[in-house]
DNA sequence: CTGAAATTTTGGAGCCATTGCAAAATTTAA
DNA sequence: TTAAATTTTGCAATGGCTCCAAAATTTCAG
């Protein structure tokens, strides 16, 4: 199991090339910083950038790894008697709640949405992510509620389900952009859950329950 | 009110150009086909194809004028006692049911689909184009619903009805991609628009309904 | 009709992201 | 210690896009 020095090496250069990107993504915005910049401050070459992420954006993403898989693991892993959709929302409701980093609540998320803010290649590209977290659950709803290929539920169950993660997301985004407080916001995000779980239908809160093992 | 020779070649010019790069889109894809290829078919310069479009994915969504504003003209026209949700939904039946080209239900719009499936950016430019259709309904919706800057239920409503476009619109092309003739297609969406409202709650039926005159 | 003013078109230079290729440099393993 | 495998690098090129100043064209006043 031993890791050879070669290998250190290179999660070594690949970190270091992505936290200087990073750094200098947030100090001067994403499109004035050049790969070149990213590549002479990282003193590695121009094409090295490139051996390790495949676009620009991939440098100011890099930290965003299993947001795809979330979704579908709330929803695999909920309780007995849950939908998938009550699962969400708990899970939701209790990031909210811990004021969790990974939803935005921190400290300086307001600095790393105005980068993407001001970055149309940046949002794009969340759009994507947004894309891939709902292909992914609709494949894993398909699943667990055991239908069949032709089935349209499944995807709309998802994109209900995709919709409120999404819808927070965006929420949390905008009032940290306003400079808000994370606490604050925390509390917002708790209201904006129960808005949200009231304009569900009961058809989407109850789809997927999963029976008693 | 007569229109001067400069203005109508204007006009021309830019259709001209934008009528044959659709054309070489579609008959080689979007990434293949260079601005400078365009231009000399155009018989002009690169400077005046971006003189006429800021950037390469507008040549290809220079026929879908008007879209942002669709659902936001739908809902402020919905009949007396119907609501904004409702209003969306019946257009949309309207839509299907006269298997219209708006919609995608057209012959050849597989090869249009297979041009954006094929490209990212227009791929991206679409995304793009659906949160300015959110952003614009959910504007109307504030207004017509006469909610204040705080309330964060037209936005939320904004997003279900959003929504529902969205999924139809992308399910005509997944079906029209396969190849799929447009009649059978329109029925198909009308099953779909059933399927989603079934899915929806009271509460995003039921708002902003339009009282008697 | 004529020439100046306004507008459009064009050529050219240049920046930057991204790709491809082949030659170093480095690490591994025999 | 050397050959093989892998990573890094330099170099060249493509294509989208921007900026700028010089033609070419159209408008309009006199």
């Amino acid at each position: 199991m031993a890791e050879g020095l070669r290998e250190r090496k290179k999660r070594e250069t690949r970190q270091r090339i992505s936290d200087i990107a990073t750094g200098l993504f947030l100090e001067r915005g994403f499109v004035t910083v050049t790969i070149a910049e990213v590549a002479e401050a990282a003193d590695v070459s121009v094409n090295t950038v490139y051996n390790y992420f495949p676009a620009k954006e991939d440098l100011f993403f890099d930290r965003s790894a299993g947001v795809v898989e979330q979704l579908s693991r709330w929803v695999r892993a909920r309780d007995e008697g849950e939908s998938a959709a009550r699962a969400v929302l708990r899970e939701m409701r209790a990031e909210a709640e811990a004021v969790s980093p990974r939803l935005g609540l921190m400290e300086g998320y307001d600095r790393f949405m105005r980068v993407i803010h001001e970055a149309p290649p940046l949002r794009s590209r969340l759009w994507s992510l947004q894309q891939e977290i709902h292909d992914h659950l609709e494949a894993t709803l398909r699943e667990e509620a055991g239908a069949c290929a032709g089935d349209p539920l499944p995807g709309l169950i998802a994109g209900q389900i995709a919709w409120i993660h999404q819808t927070v997301f965006v929420a949390v985004g905008r009032e940290m952009l306003k400079g808000r407080n994370p606490g604050e916001v925390s509390r917002e995000m708790l209201v904006l859950l129960d808005d949200i779980e009231e304009l569900l239908s009961e058809k989407v809160l109850n789809y997927a329950v999963r029976g008693v093992e």
